[in-house]
DNA sequence: GTATAAACATACTGACAAGAATGTTTTTGC
DNA sequence: GCAAAAACATTCTTGTCAGTATGTTTATAC
């Protein structure tokens, strides 16, 4: 019994836990995204929640922590979104195409979370005092890095195939990530439009970044 | 001798006072990017100029109205780098490589006002209270989409004369200006580098995002 | 050279937001 | 069903910064 209550009463506490800061992510990702990262108030994030502050500075420490959390969750979304791409046998050129479109359509369909990353990592880079937030920042920055080191390994890897032609691996990389990122920019969410558009933008896009690329 | 004065007296004083705004736009702009649009106080830009608050706000109304100031500027910058290519009678792709490695060169050089107005407009969409800056507002907007449509029309005469092959002119200008500008993010100035270094970068960038489009 | 205005510097205020402190309710372990 | 702790709500403190008001210097006009 205290078994059975070790794996599912400890558990379902933990759920509610994670569930709760979960809604406190994505308020704050909304918030960051309408007013700015600054201008965002934990109260604006609170009032989202159709909650108080309280709520926010019982789970997170600060308004940065909470910014960290919205960060890590942005880069997780693409990772889940592209990882299963690299797996796939495929030549370099048609595994750099699906991975474009997945980037693509994940940057649409979590637009709150990518809208927020984008801006603010140099402010914060200057803006943070504590070591330990700088800590936590080198870490992003890092899971980051490794996000776009998936794609320059795939350009690489198409030099070696022969299916693509890079002259510059570095420089590539960052066309196609600027490129693509650029999304959250001019991207707007139509509430008539599903995903069959986003799809077919996310098509588009991707071909065009890529075929400059191609063998 | 009264008219000697209008002509050469009078613009003496205008001449300083702009140039007075300038140095106070250019300090802005550079602490815009070092500390984010919120952070940068109206103190860090005097102490940038080695002054006091006051003579900021004698020369601008509001914080704001440096922020605008900013970004024209920095359209500016870009407008007169890339016209004089506009005018060059050359097929569209060579203009458009053209236009791009300005492009991706004035990134560079005036990094600091891209930097400043790469952030923010959506913060400032929000935030501005008022009626009047919100037309300011509408009028940066407006001359950035002026700018990117130079981009378009070229990508439009590229498929008329058939040196470029663009299947949606508004996803690959998109396409382009996000490559391109992704430059703000991830370019460093390093003391030693110099032009050549700069021209090597644009020209690989530009030909990079231009080769997709070719016929 | 002196009145006048522009170009600043200095000192102050009011508003707002982050975070702490404290109170209240709900859930959980037993 | 009852302590105990987690999950909130409410209130208060404190620092900061935009903007203002006022003082001081410097340039201009005549």
């Amino acid at each position: 019994m205290t078994v059975h209550a070790q794996t599912k009463e400890k558990p379902k506490l933990t759920k509610r836990k994670m569930a709760s800061q979960q809604q406190i992510i994505h308020a704050a990702a909304v918030c960051f995204m309408l007013y700015g990262l600054e201008k965002a108030t934990v109260n604006d994030m609170a009032r989202e929640l159709g909650s108080t502050k309280g709520r926010v500075y019982h789970h997170f420490a600060s308004k940065n922590e909470i910014f960290f959390a919205v960060y890590r969750q942005a880069m997780q979304f693409c990772f889940d979104a592209v990882e299963p791409v690299l797996c796939l046998p495929l030549p370099a050129d048609q595994k750099l195409f699906k991975m474009a479109k997945a980037h693509a359509i994940v940057m649409m369909e979590t637009l709150p979370y990518q809208r927020s990353i984008r801006q603010g990592v140099n402010m914060y880079l200057h803006g943070s005092d504590s070591t330990a937030e700088r800590a936590v920042l080198s870490e992003l920055i890092a899971r980051r890095n490794a996000y776009e080191d998936l794609y320059r390994s795939v350009l690489q890897q198409g030099q070696v195939d022969g299916s693509l032609s890079v002259p510059d691996v570095a420089i590539a990389g960052r066309a196609i990530m600027g490129a693509l990122n650029s999304l959250v920019d001019w991207y707007r969410v139509r509430p008539e439009q599903g995903t069959a558009d986003q799809e077919k933008i996310a098509d588009t896009l991707a071909r065009t970044v890529i075929r400059g690329l191609l063998a």
